[in-house]
DNA sequence: GTCACGACCGAACGATCGTGCTTTTATTGA
DNA sequence: TCAATAAAAGCACGATCGTTCGGTCGTGAC
């Protein structure tokens, strides 16, 4: 890796960082300059804007995601144990990939007034997260872990439910307990969408 | 009422717009003044800073909050149908009280980082909601609707999270079936809370 | 050995930020 | 109607915003 390419890295890894503390939105030049030790002028010698730099922190992290959450994913066996798989990790991710916010989940309710890349590039990201999801769902059906009348859609709108709630108790209330209640939430789902008797 | 506590009102009503559309974060006060056609220094006539006004806007949009979902909802017959009543309102302010997202969401993931009077301000408002929830659920409990092992604190947390993925769907991927899908959630929400049988 | 190039810096740009002070204009009560 | 008071404007401040430009290093190719 040049040298271009690894400070390249390592300012959308520290980009990365800031703006889950301040936002996208809220993330300066000023201060990633300072934070990179850099001057403002050589960070726009990687970066033809700040716009063009948001949109590239998303793909940094959706990276990312890709690398620590989907990858081990799919490589777990078909059915309601992949379902699981993704649904702890997606989790771990939330509370371990950042020292702020989710970017996401931040990105996500600070752009999703504001047309142009950054939205656009975010609603890439979601589209692509909620295939994969669809997929992994199908998985479940088709071994038969659960119904195969079951709206993979529609558990992939629950499943989204119940991890922003964790994002909102764990950040914003600091409930102790909000992993606890993601995965008794989870149960619950899963539990729904299994065939033949639902009580245990 | 005076001149000026209608003019305050009206910044008010204006911020809280503003906020919905470029986060609380996001308000400065230029466009604001541009906004309510005052000067920069005529709103300091009203706000002794920028935070505070922060903080005004949120107790602003928790009034509103409270006159159009809280107190309907508490004149509705205990039980199941307040519960529906609080959870129909609740989407329907979401879809219709701002231009922009709910600025209780998007502030939520802008300053759960942030120390302050503003994220204070936030903690309680959600702290008071929760509060009003359990005591909503506590009556289905009471009057027999809802099974009296149910969790109130779950039910919080779960309904929560159908509000957010609403929210998310509906802005970020402007899912036109997204109201539909929180109602069906729900649905299944209230049907695991019910006594005895749970099929239908 | 020099030439080109990538990496980065310093200084400055116009604009806007939040926030004061002083002054003018509206509103109000007697 | 007129003084008292409240409301809003005018103007300016230091700071910071994103961005541009000219320039200076070091490194590798020829």
């Amino acid at each position: 890796m040049g040298k271009g390419e690894s400070t390249r890295t390592a300012i959308l890894d520290e980009a990365t960082e800031l703006a889950s503390l301040v936002g996208l939105g809220g993330l300066t030049i000023g201060t990633l300059a300072a934070a990179t030790k850099l001057s403002k002028s050589g960070l726009y010698a990687h970066f033809a804007s700040k716009e063009a730099l948001q949109v590239e922190v998303l793909q940094h992290a959706r990276e990312r995601f890709t690398d620590v959450v989907m990858r081990p994913t799919v490589a777990t066996p078909r059915g309601e144990p992949r379902v699981r798989e993704f649904f702890d990790r997606w989790i771990t991710w939330q509370s371990t990939a950042f020292d702020g916010g989710c970017i996401f989940v931040d990105a996500a309710s600070e752009f999703d007034d504001q047309e142009g890349p950054v939205r656009d590039e975010l609603v890439r990201a979601e589209r692509d997260k909620l295939e994969s999801l669809t997929l992994i769902v199908g998985t479940a059906m088709s071994e038969g872990h659960f119904r195969d009348d079951v709206d993979a859609e529609q558990f992939a709108y629950e499943l989204e439910g119940i991890v922003l709630a964790h994002h909102h108790a764990r950040r914003l209330m600091r409930d102790g307990r909000a992993e606890e209640r993601a995965r008794r939430a989870f149960d619950r789902l899963v539990d729904d969408c299994r065939p033949v008797a639902r009580s245990a």
